[in-house]
RNA sequence: GCGCCCAUAGUUCAAUGGAUAGAACGUAGCUUUGCGGAAGCUAUAAUGUAGGUUCGAUUCCUACUGGGCGCACCA
């Protein structure tokens, strides 16, 4: 299906040349915030008016006469200073709920990107470490990143960059050897482990000369001793187990999971490439650097003095892999704000390499902090990302209980999980920041108001009529909408493949949850003012599809944004 | 010190250079005869300061103020 936006742009477009002949322009859509303005915008007028020295309400004036409207455009009116406006026919509006409806699940999808790949890093947790609910922004967003991203025709690859590697190891080996045991850990691994994190840190305030032990225990690993290899593995693997049991309940998933130390065999030809280029350079104690044209970012750190590999090394085989691998058309990585400076860093050295000719994009967010407790991984104060998932069930189910107590015991556990969880991802998904985050439960796991359980209800709600609609073929009616909330939630409908379209150009998931809240605000609209069940026979049918598309664009948003939705609750 | 990011109702957040800055929570009221009131309706209140660019600025530019983050052997 080609979107409605593009089909008016193409319009425009052909009427400007054929009445103004050979001049650069560029037609853009606008979506109008009043009613009386349209349902879609165009300000091509200004543009016009100033490269022909004209004024623009005039040139807008001639294009509203000289437009050819399709019929599905009722009229197009010209505005204020040199809008054009158009306003989409009641009858177009209503037989395109037939299409949604038929559609189904593949509305919103779109085949912009067609034939491109692009690969993504998210999540990335650390090894020997619980995921903390900082984690949780990468997850979640890079996995609705990805869901958009295969919904306009990208093949996604997904991939976890895992901390699995670094001189974090060392220290946690030394610390297992001096103060864990196998039975232990086995018991319990991720708490102890952190335990003994911990308690390294604790003694490396009373001794300094631990933290080199530390350094001396990566360094065998690296070098390939075979007892801290396999000590190595069995956390790593103990790791991935924790990992995979939130990732159910997160209900996301990745094609590869290639921690750092899957980089480990890769470094020596960026290494051996980048001192042949001239590009990497010895610097300061003997380290290896790759400085930049005019000082533009401090020197990124290739090699230390001791002659260890670097996070940035990593990186750089990272991408040569991915280049090799896929020759993706996109690379993705989704990781926080405080480390922009290292992605600027090693893209400009990837470039300087030429090492892929992909975009690399940096998709930052916010820091999490908290309001009471400072995080700290090394303290051991962390809010568990497990707890908040408890917590958000927990909180769900209360409220299933007091809303709907006749609902079966398995089903409101059902439930309290789509609706607990829902309203975590909606959460992080619904906002646009990439200023720090303030943790507090309440936010968190809001169920009311802007949040995913109104969502989830307006879609309970929509499907308890259909299932009450009965067997008769509601497929006929002559009914045109008419109504204003009947309209208002009509004219939305279309827009869903063009919001994703946007939002997945942008990496922006909280455009989609946006107009998914502005879609249930008009149901709800919609619910309050008109009667379906009990309405003419005639408007009736209508009105059964309005609900029925509704409802399809409801659950398709939210499931790109990686939310299920109730049939009851 | 240098660099990057951010600043919008009491609070938490929206707004692809467009028209009257939009919600949620809160507060004050209202809606039972109609499909699920986890809802709807009404009221309330905001672009940090000073300039600039533009037909038009919350959005772009400059300075200032206030916050966050980063800047060589962590990741």
């Amino acid at each position: 299906m080609n979107l409605l936006k593009d089909k008016i742009a193409f319009l425009v477009e052909e009427t400007v040349k054929k009445e103004f002949g050979d001049i650069e322009f560029q037609v853009k859509i606008d979506y109008p915030s009043a009613d009386a303005h349209g349902d879609y915008s165009v300000n091509v007028a200004f543009e016009l008016g100033k490269k022909l020295g004209k004024a623009s309400r005039a040139i807008a004036e001639t294009l509203a006469q000289k437009i050819k409207l399709p019929d599905w455009i009722s009229r197009v009116e010209c505005a204020g200073p040199g809008f054009l406006n158009f306003f989409i026919a009641p009858q177009f509006l209503t037989d395109f709920l037939q299409e949604v409806i038929d559609e189904g699940e593949k509305f919103g999808s779109s085949k912009i990107a067609a034939g491109k790949t692009v690969v993504t890093d998210t999540s990335h947790p650390n090894v020997a470490k619980p995921m903390g609910v900082h984690h949780l922004l990468s997850t979640i967003i890079g996995c609705a990143l990805n869901k958009m991203f295969n919904a306009v025709g990208y093949k996604v690859i997904r991939d976890n960059y895992l901390g699995d590697y670094g001189t974090q190891f060392g220290k946690l080996i030394y610390a297992y050897k001096t103060w864990g045991s196998e039975e232990t850990v086995k018991k319990n691994p991720i708490p102890e482990l952190l335990k003994l994190y911990v308690k390294f840190h604790d003694e490396v305030e009373k001794d300094v000369a631990l933290e080199d032990r530390g350094r001396a225990e990566f360094k065998k690993l690296e070098g390939g001793d075979s007892e801290n290899r396999k000590l190595w593995k069995w956390i790593v693997d103990l790791s991935l187990q924790e990992f995979q049991g939130i990732y159910d309940r997160l209900d996301v998933s990745f094609d590869y999971i290639h921690g750092e130390s899957f980089y480990e065999d890769k470094m020596r030809a960026i290494i051996d490439m980048g001192i042949k280029k001239g590009v990497f350079v010895t610097g300061e104690g003997g380290a290896l650097i790759a400085p930049f044209e005019n000082e533009k970012y401090p020197p990124c750190l290739i090699k230390k003095s001791d002659g260890a590999t670097l996070y940035a090394t990593r990186d750089l085989a990272r991408t040569k892999y991915w280049e090799d691998t896929w020759h993706p058309d996109l690379m993705v990585m989704v990781v926080d704000v405080a480390q922009s400076l290292h992605f600027q860093q090693f893209f400009e050295v990837a470039r300087m390499l030429k090492i892929t000719k992909a975009p690399n994009i940096h998709v930052s967010f916010g820091r999490m902090s908290f309001p009471e407790k400072r995080m700290s991984t090394r303290k051991g104060n962390i809010i568990l990302l497990e707890e908040v998932l408890d917590e958000a069930e927990e909180r769900a189910l209360k409220l299933v209980e007091e809303k709907n107590p006749d609902l079966s015991e398995k089903q409101k556990k059902a439930v309290a999980r789509q609706v607990g969880i829902g309203a975590m991802k909606y959460a992080v998904l619904s906002q646009n920041r990439t200023t720090d985050i303030t943790f507090t439960w309440d936010k968190m796991l809001s169920l009311e108001g802007n949040s995913a359980p109104y969502l989830q209800y307006v879609y309970a709600r929509a499907r308890a009529i259909l299932r009450k609609r009965g067997e008769e073929n509601f497929r006929g009616g002559k009914y045109i909408l008419t109504e204003p909330q009947e309209l208002a939630l009509a004219k939305l409908l279309p827009k869903l493949p063009e919001v994703v379209v946007h939002a997945a150009q942008e990496f922006k998931p909280n455009l989609i949850a946006n107009y998914l809240f502005e879609v249930a605000q008009r149901f709800n609209g919609f619910y309050a003012a008109q009667e379906v069940l009990k309405a003419k026979p005639e408007i009736r049918a209508a009105r059964l599809k309005l609900v029925e598309a509704a409802t399809v664009v409801i659950k398709n948003g939210l499931k790109l944004l990686g939310i299920e939705v109730p049939e009851e609750m």
